[in-house]
DNA sequence: TTGAAAGCGCTACCAG
DNA sequence: CTGGTAGCGCTTTCAA
């Protein structure tokens, strides 16, 4: 009674055996319809099968995982924040190929804190996931040990990693920063700003900013101000920021932004300020994103292949999994976009 | 032998019974200390949890959920993009509010396909989830039988639906364009166009299209123009959206997008054209997203809480998931932000 | 081509 | 406070 009654209470989802039994073959037989295994004769296929049809049977994966010797099809997706454009657009990367080969992406969200990581991976773990992919490089030490215990298929992406745990596919974010200010400085500005938002964990836009900093540096440039907000990088940090940077250094000739949604945000402040871009001011943003192109002016920027980078962490996974060989690490690189929110300063001077 | 080998091929991880053995007590021991379920002295899992510690056991969910009548803690949620900003805010507050209560988001990407949702649900069915979300109030007949039959909390979000399969929250589509286009007709607009894309399936945008262009039959303007583009709703398709738009009818005096990235998209492209806007066209969105508050006129568009429906949405699963009494519909409403770029038709006759 | 038995890691249930 | 036993739904192994 007890047993019938819990059993009832558990679910009332139809079970192999039940289907079995209506054929009236063994649950291996059944089994081995299904998974279409071979050695069975095709009336007891269509036998089975119709039962299938008849009773609504959804197998129960996890019982499958659990009593044979595999994986599950799950792989655990950690990025910073949805809010930002530029990590959505890799998790739809990942999300497309991984679908494609019937995997399923468990999402976990770490507000750029290395501590949510932790937190989550200890729960994603739980549940056996066939794979993993995390976003950036630094992580604490317990969650290093549990990447490294866990023996799934790993990848950290977003930082181009030449010594992985696992394996990554990103690129360099102090060379992309680097590249944006010496482009700047060749032409000819020399008084530099920076706008960005800062987080707990040491992360790829502080790269892009040591990077720019180091231009500047070497250049004989001076960096006036650069401003780390704490907030989402988005359109109003941008314009906020914008404003507050001029405020305290009006004499600052380009801006340089964590990525191109602050930089349009900035713009709009100058153009609301009565400023011309980019007679009156330079701007740079990082990230190439589909709003920079439509501007009246085309935003200066670096492009990246979002996409790609999910894409590729996505396939590493898939050929760890199957166990195609693999290479361990992927820089995707970055292109800077030109653009016309900058100009030559000679121009200007003449 | 072959025993042991598969055991040491299946996977080296720790289980619950090696922990109980090192620490000298039994599975069902160290299992209770490891739930915190009471009923162990204080020295026993002192014991336990440095096993635990030392081997870095990480628990089988799957086991846990198979072997009780738990459920596990995966909630399904299915959106058509992520490309698009709007879905991607409705996943931010689900997946914030699931996570702050230990459950985890199981992504599906339907790309506004029915059969791709289909596909998709029966995948994540097997793997027992604990509830789903799903967007939009249409399914495949076979979908609505595995939604019925699967017997957890379902919400479906996005058009508000007061008879749900389940549970729903959303807003009315329809309303909302049609409180649009009220808004503008009773400007004094009278010659329309609308630019959005089109998809397979019946989807929300189309609901506002025709409540946009009822009003404007009801008052006697006409709808010049409705272009439906088969491509992603974004900054691009609205810039070149509206030149073929305006191409093929210059007379239009207002602009209605499908949301707001769109919007920006057109007002873009009327500035490159040297299109002043008011004054010239207007233009309307949808959605108020960031971007619409940082231009240099305020967009016209209709405010949504795209986090709140998320939220709701994993509130209303979570409560079910715990037996709370539930209202079965949530209507989120809308609100229709003025904005400046559109104008009274008045004071352009002036 | 088919089936019976054993067991995956864990928890419910009962007995001590 | 503690432990033994049974069994979740499925697959593996071996035998018929």
């Amino acid at each position: 009674m007890s047993k019938i009654q819990k059993k009832s209470f558990k679910n009332n989802k139809v079970s192999l055996a039940q289907i079995a039994k209506a054929a009236g073959v063994s649950k291996m037989t059944a089994s081995r319809v299904l998974r279409d295994e071979g050695g069975f004769s095709e009336s007891t296929r269509t036998k089975v099968m119709a039962e299938v049809e008849r009773l609504g049977y959804v197998p129960n994966r996890l019982a499958t995982v659990f009593a044979g010797d595999q994986k599950s099809t799950f792989v655990g997706v950690a990025i910073p924040e949805l809010g930002n454009e530029i990590f959505t657009q890799v998790l739809e990367g990942i999300d497309r190929k991984l679908g494609a080969f019937g995997h399923q992406t468990v999402l976990g969200m770490t507000d750029h804190s290395l501590e949510q990581e932790e937190k989550w991976l200890e729960t994603v773990l739980s549940w056996q996931p066939a794979g993993l992919i995390v976003t950036g490089r630094s992580h604490t030490p317990k969650s290093i040990q549990l990447l490294r215990g866990a023996g799934i298929p790993l990848v950290e992406i977003w930082d181009f990693n030449s010594s992985p745990l696992d394996m990554s596919v990103g690129l360099n974010h102090f060379d992309s920063g680097y590249g944006m200010g010496r482009y700047l400085a060749g032409l000819g500005y020399t008084k530099f700003g920076y706008v960005g938002t800062s987080h707990d964990t040491a992360n790829a836009a502080s790269a892009r900013l040591a990077g720019y900093g180091k231009v500047i540096e070497d250049s004989g440039g001076t960096l006036q101000k650069q401003l780390l907000l704490r907030d989402t990088p988005g359109f109003y940090t941008g314009y906020y920021g914008t404003e507050q940077l001029l405020a305290a250094h009006d004499d600052i000739e380009v801006i340089y932004y964590q990525n191109d949604n602050m930089a349009i945000g900035g713009l709009n402040y100058c153009q609301k300020r009565g400023l011309s871009v980019p007679n009156d001011i330079g701007i740079a943003g990082w990230g190439d994103l589909p709003i920079a192109s439509i501007q009246p002016y085309r935003l200066t920027s670096t492009s990246v292949p979002h996409l790609r980078i999910g894409q590729i962490a996505a396939e590493m996974v898939l050929s760890q999994i199957n166990g195609e060989p693999q290479r361990r690490s992927h820089d995707v690189g970055f292109n800077l976009i030109p653009g016309s929110t900058v100009i030559t300063r000679e121009k200007l001077h003449r």
